[in-house]
Parts: C-alpha cells; structure tokens; sequence
RNA sequence: GCCGGGGUAGCCGAGCCAGGUAAGGCGAUAGACUCGAGAUCUAUUGUUCUCUGAACACAUGGGUUCGAAUCCCAUCCCCGGCGCCA
C-alpha cells in the first residue's frame, strides 16, 4: 500500500511510476483519491467538531449533576448530536471505503534501476550448458522410467499438477530442503516453520489482492487459506507490531509446503515437477530499516546464486521489468537455471525487495527517535524443491537414463545416482 | 467441546464491583550533574489531523446512555481445570 500523504505530496511521482508500468486504468484514479481525499478531510474536521461539542456538553453534564443544579437542557442538546454524527459518518465511511479499494490496488513504487517495458535484462551468467552426446529425456519420462514419480496415480486421487515422489526422489527433495536450511542457518538465518493456514486480513497485508483468485486455496466455511509460500507467514508474523530497532534486521529462512492454484495455466505444463499445486519451499526473508533493505536485496541475491551454484547447475539472473513485476515488488531478480529438453532458461528462485509496501498494509514499525517508522520486507526463494528436482534430474542425466547426484547434496542423500532398481 | 479466569500504551500493571479527564513502574529519548560512565534528579514517551487546539484509542464488532476501559450482547485470542486425541 502507497503512503496517502505521498499521494497528497507527490502525486506527479505516483503517475509518472504508472506511466513507467503502462497502467492507463490506474491513472485515472489519482485524480479520483485526492478529490475524494479532500472531501473526506472536510467532513472529517466537521464530526470532529460536533464529537467536541458533545464532550463538552457531556462534562458539564456531569459537573452540573455533581452540584445537584438541573441539567435537562444540556442534555437535551447533547442527545442530538449523535445523529448528526452518524448522518455525516455514512457519507465518510463510504469515500473511506473508495479510497481504501483504490489505495490497495495501486502498485509499488518502483526503482530506479527496473527496466522499462516487456523485456527482462539479464545481469549475470553462471556456469555453462551441459553437453550431452545423446538426446536428453524429460524430468517427467526419466522420473517415471525410475520409478521414481508417478503422475498418472495422483491425478486419479487428487487431479492435474499432482505428484507421488517416491524412493529415491522424495530422499533428494529431503536432502536439497535440508542442504538449503543448513546453508542459510550458516549464514545467519533463523530456521522457522510456519502455519500452513493464514486468515485473510493477514493474507491481505502481504499479497496482491488477485493472487486470491490466481494462486490461494481457501478452507470451506473457515476464514483460512493454505499459504502459497512461507513468505506470506513469515512477513505477515510482526503484524500490528512495533519492533525494537535492536532487534533488526529480522533474518529467518521459512520452510514449508507451498499451495498454489495456478489458475488461469490450463494446458501448460500440465503434467510434470514444473507447474503443481503442492511443492516445498526453503524462502529467505529479511525484515530491516530502510535504509539498509537494498544491501539485503544484493545478499538475498547472494545467497540463492551461491546456492544453485554450488548445485552445478548453469544458470542466469535477470532484472525483472515493469511488464512483468507484478504489484507489491518495489524490484525483482530472477534466477532462471538452464532446462535442456525445454532448450531454454526457466525461473527458479525470485527475489523481491517490497520496501514498506507490505509493511504499511501490515502496520508493521520500529521505533525511532524520530516516531514510529515502517520497516521494509524482503524475500526471496532459497530452493523450491520441485523445479530445482526438473532441474538436476534434467541436467544431471546419463545416457543410460540415471541422475548423479551433485556433489554438495550426496552427504545428505546417502547415494551418489539414482539408477534403475 | 465444557467450566472458570483473563485481554489496558514498547513491556509490566492499577482502574471495572458502584459509568463522569487512561494511575504507577520498567524500558527508551533528551537535559542537569560528571573528565567520562553509572547512580540520581527533571522532562518527554499510544495514533491521527487543517497541531497554542482537537479527535480517536483500554482484544474486535455492535448495543444501552447526555456520557462507556467500566454495564449488556456477539465474536476472536490467551491462561487454568476437565474431556477428547496423533
């Protein structure tokens, strides 16, 4: 959510910021929250007004009782204010409540270094694509020639985007989960296991409000929704709290499944690790003051290049563009590994920096001398065990149709292939 | 799920029975004292606004009343006991 008084302030900045994302709908609505907005302060001031008067009259009620004098009159006057009250609160409840729809509907501002448009710049390449002197087979045929996935039996008990690891893959999905936590846990991150549900006023201070409908899965008759990724609990946990500056930056690694509905993707990727309902995910998140969240940025990014490059796998990192930032990310790194039987670069990790976006829509602070400031929120994937698992299984691929293991994950697999059985 | 007790500011906590301006302590910040620190003393320390002032705020939402932290109703959460339970 947008500061109002950025609106009030600077609104050239906010229109500019939705020229950059072309988002013509959005424009118009400037012009709509600071009318509205004013208008609001207008009947503010007025209920302000009468609710003194009636504090007033009130009190000296209670003094005139107190002398035993008679106060019939006054109170004859204080029983009418109430209705004026309320007659001018529905008129402001109602621009409240506009204002409120459109406020949380506008976007990030962006940063600078965002570019403009519906191409994505690569910013960096790591290690080369594998050659292979045979045709490389897919994740999903390699999985199932194993015996190592089935596809076919989930979508019978649960439907498309399914999937049964098995054997030796659910012992990889381990082992990557626990690789990744170890990995961060040395590098400072607090390892945290969240709720699996969160109810939606919490949902709605960490997320873009049509992700209800794209990704979230709600509970029948419960305000609850099975989270999409532990970003969402582990942002939303300091909700409508105050933090102690010493207790900054928050540094946590959230491990957890992940359901998503990925609504509005028939027909692509419907079978197969890459597009499910159900995966598991190691996420980074930092919480901190604003002025250090782009050095966090830098090290979230850090940390997941130093993750999958010790993965051996061959990969590129992108600087999202506005086409494609979505709503609460102020900017957004992809990681994007090397798929050789798509023959092309797939997303894997995102690393967002949502500055005091989720942070106002939380009500999330520190204390400064200054007065109570918001914090700024990062996350970013550390592994999602589902496309790192496409990733390896297609990269890691021998002629005769088994996976070796990439060597940093063996000591937790306990094997070095997996080969047929 | 049942019974009982609770939810007040960054934290602790009084006020609630009996409606009439939200005590006090800790912590934090600033100043005084000090070479400096500590101790001590003083001030400030919920939010917002069009800021010498005002409005709002005692878990959340309603209600009663001229006036609600206080009385009534509903909901959520926490603690204790009982029950159930992987």
């Amino acid at each position: 959510m947008l500061d109002i008084n950025l609106i009030r302030n600077n609104p050239d900045l906010v229109l500019s910021d939705l020229k950059k994302r072309n988002d013509t709908e959005k424009l118009l609505w400037i012009d709509d929250i600071l009318t509205l907005d004013k208008e609001w302060r207008t009947l503010k001031s007025k209920t302000d007004e009468l609710r003194h008067r009636r504090n007033k009259v009130a009190l000296e009620i209670g003094i005139l009782k107190k002398e035993g004098k008679d106060a019939s009159e006054k109170i004859k006057e204080a029983a009418e204010i109430p209705k004026k009250i309320e007659k001018m609160e529905k008129e402001m409840n109602a621009k409240r409540e506009k204002i409120d729809y459109y406020l949380k509907r506008l976007p990030n501002i962006l940063h600078d270094s965002v570019p403009v448009g519906d191409e994505n710049s690569p910013i960096k390449v790591v290690g080369e694509k594998p050659q292979f002197d045979f045709e490389p087979k897919s994740h999903i045929d390699l999985a199932e020639n194993l015996d190592i996935g089935d596809f076919e039996r989930a979508a019978k008990i649960a439907g498309a985007r399914f999937f049964f690891l098995k054997g030796k893959l659910t012992v990889l999905d381990f082992a990557l989960q626990y690789y990744a936590m170890e990995f961060m846990i040395k590098r400072g991150y607090e390892p945290i296991y969240p709720p699996y549900m969160m109810n939606r006023k919490a949902y709605e201070g960490v997320t873009d409000l049509r992700d209800f409908e794209d990704v979230m899965y709600k509970i029948e008759g419960e305000d609850l929704y099975l989270i999409a990724t532990s970003e969402h609990p582990l942002t939303a946990m300091y909700l409508d709290e105050i933090l102690n500056p010493k207790d900054l930056p928050k540094k946590c690694c959230g491990i957890s499944a992940c359901f998503r509905k990925e609504a509005g993707t028939h027909g692509r990727e419907t079978k197969g690790f890459f597009r499910v309902h159900q995966f598991n995910k190691i996420e980074q998140i930092v919480i901190c003051k604003p002025e250090e969240s782009w050095e966090y940025h830098e090290e979230l990014l850090k940390n997941a290049t130093d993750l999958f490059e010790t993965l051996e796998l061959h990969f590129r990192v992108v600087n999202i563009c506005t086409g494609d930032i979505g709503t609460v990310a102020a900017k957004k790194y992809d990681i994007e590994t090397w798929m050789p039987v798509q023959n092309e670069y797939r997303e894997v990790v995102s690393c967002s920096n949502c500055t005091d976006y989720q942070a106002r829509r939380l009500n999330m602070r520190y204390r400064t001398k200054e007065g109570n400031k918001f914090v700024h929120t990062l996350n970013s994937t550390c592994i999602a065990t589902t496309r790192a698992l496409v990733a390896i299984l297609e990269n890691f691929q021998n002629a005769d149709g088994s996976i070796t293991m990439p060597k940093v994950l063996r000591k937790y697999t306990g094997f070095e292939k997996i080969e047929k059985e």
